[in-house]
DNA sequence: TCAAAAGTGTTCAGGGTACACCCATGA
DNA sequence: TCATGGGTGTACCCTGAACACTTTTGA
C-alpha cells in the first residue's frame, strides 16, 4: 500500500502517461516439474493477491503494453501472448478503488475511475523467468495452479477465462513450444497437456496424434543417465509448429 | 459531416457521458435470401462506409453498451452479441481524427483523442431489423456480405476479424438460432452454412451432422404451396441449443 | 531378475465422405 | 411425364479409443 505522497506523485505519473480507463492483467502459465504455474503478485503487507497488470501508454499499441508489462514482470521479450478477453463491469475494481479512497479526492487519484481491462495469457519457460515485483507487491512469484490463493477484485474471473480459452486453444492449436525447454520427452510433453486439459491422456495415442501434427523432431540420441528405458528427446519443427499456428488442426466442416 | 457548432456540442455531450478512449464496434450479420449481409453505415453527403459503433457511458457495462448501441441501429433488444476482439492501434482512428482536425483545438474535440475498439459481432434475424441511421449518417442499411463496399479506418480488419470468428465458432457451436426465422427448411439452413464459410457442403451428410446435434425439432407439417417436393419445416430446440451452446460441439481432447 | 518407464503395434467402433435411390409436385 | 427439389439409406475409409507386447535399465 502507497502512502498519501507515494499514490500522489503515481497517480500525476500515470495521468501524465498511460490512457485513462484503461489497464491490462496478464495470466501467465509456466510449467515445472508437471506442475502448472501461474505467476502471481502479492501486495506489500497485506495477503491480496493479484494478477500482473499495468497500463498502456498514450501512444502505445496494446500488443506492446501487454509486452512491457510483461517483460517488467518476468525479464521476458517476445513472449507468447494473447489477447483474449476484455472484462468491462464498472464495478470490477470497485475493491481495489476502496483500497484508496478517501485518501485523495476522485479527481487526482488515479486508481479512484473505471477501469476495462484487457485480459492477455502469456506462455512462457518456466526457467527463463525471473519474477520481479512492482512498487505495489513484496512479491512476485509462480504459483501451483493447483495451490491458488483467493485473488483480488474479478482477477478469479480472468485467470478462469484464460484458462477456459487456453484449453479451447488446445483443440485447433499446437502448445508446447514456449512453455517447455528445447528438448523435451514424449512424456514430458504429455504431462503439459494433462496438466493443462486436467485429465489423463493415453501414452500411445496421444504420441501417435501429436506426431502426427507434424510439429516435432526427433533427436538422434536419446536421453540417456536416468533410470529404465531411455527416452527420445523431441525438440519443436518451428516451420511446421508456425504452419500449425496460423492453420489450425481440425477442418471441423 | 458536422458543422463545428454541431461537433462542438457533440464533443461536450461526450465528454460528459461516455468513457473517454473507448469505443464500440459491431458487426451485424444477417441472412436473408440465401445472402450473408452486413450491417452498414454511409456518411452524410460522402461514400464513406463504417461498421456501426458507439461509446460506452460511464457507469455502463460494456455488453450493455454494445446492446444499446446496437438497439439504436437495428430496433432489436437482447440480440445474440459476441465480443470477439479489442483493436488498439494508436493509429485505427488517425483517418477518422483527421475530418475533424482543425476544427477545434484537440483538447475540445471528442474525436481527437485515441481510441481503443471493443469488437462485438451480432448474429440477428433479417425481417425483424429496422435500419436506423444515426446522426453522422444518411444511411444505414444491410449489404450483401460479397459486395462490400470499402470500409473505413480499420473496419476492414474488424469485420475480417469477425467473419474469422464466426468461421471458427462453427466448429463448436450452434449457429442460426438468431440468423434463420422461427420455421426453417433444412436446405435453406445449409444455405446458411455454406454461405457462411462460402463453400459447398453436401446435402445429407449436412442433414445427418446437424440432426446429430439434437438442436432441431421437425414440425408435423411439411410446408406446402411450393413446386417440387414438399420440405419439412424445423425450428430449433431451445434447450438443446442452449446445452450446445455452453458445451460446444466437439470433445477435442 | 524384476519393476518401471518407454517404444511400437493392433483391433474395433463411430463418424465423416461420397455416393444412389426414391418420392412429390408443378410445368 | 419429366425435370427439379427434397427425403432417406449405404458402403467405405479414416481417425480416435482401448488395449498388449516388447525393450531398456538401474536397483
Amino acid at each position: 500500500m502507497l502512502t498519501r505522497e507515494e499514490l500522489i506523485e503515481y497517480s500525476d505519473e500515470a495521468r501524465k502517461n498511460y490512457l485513462e480507463h484503461i489497464s491490462i492483467d496478464c495470466v501467465v502459465f509456466g510449467f515445472h516439474e508437471g506442475q502448472m504455474k501461474v505467476l502471481l503478485l502479492k501486495n506489500i503487507g497485506e495477503e491480496k493477491w493479484y494478477l500482473p497488470g499495468g497500463f498502456v501508454l498514450k501512444r502505445e499499441p496494446i500488443e506492446m503494453a501487454a509486452n512491457r508489462i510483461l517483460k517488467e514482470r518476468t525479464g521476458l521479450d517476445q513472449i507468447f501472448l494473447q489477447q483474449f478477453h476484455v472484462f468491462g463491469d464498472p464495478d470490477r475494481s470497485k475493491v481495489h478503488n476502496d483500497m484508496y479512497d478517501g485518501m485523495l479526492p476522485p479527481e487526482k487519484n488515479w486508481f479512484s475511475g473505471r477501469f476495462l481491462t484487457i485480459g492477455y495469457y502469456a506462455l512462457v519457460d518456466f526457467f527463463e523467468v525471473t519474477p520481479q515485483a512492482d512498487r505495489f507487491s513484496e512479491l512476485c512469484g509462480w504459483r501451483d495452479m493447483d495451490d491458488m490463493p483467493k485473488l483480488e477484485l474479478d482477477h478469479e474471473l480472468i485467470f478462469k477465462t484464460a484458462l477456459d480459452t487456453l484449453r479451447l486453444q488446445l483443440n485447433y492449436q499446437p502448445i508446447g513450444y514456449n512453455l517447455m525447454p528445447k528438448e523435451f520427452t514424449m512424456p514430458e510433453l504429455q504431462k503439459l497437456y494433462e496438466t493443462i486439459l486436467d485429465k489423463k491422456l493415453d501414452r500411445r495415442n496421444f504420441q501417435r496424434r501429436i506426431l502426427g501434427f507434424g510439429i516435432l523432431n526427433r533427436a538422434e540420441q536419446p536421453r540417456k543417465g536416468g533410470a529404465h528405458k531411455a527416452p527420445y528427446l523431441y525438440s519443436f519443427d518451428l516451420e511446421g509448429y508456425k504452419h500449425a499456428l496460423t492453420e489450425g488442426f481440425k477442418g471441423g466442416w
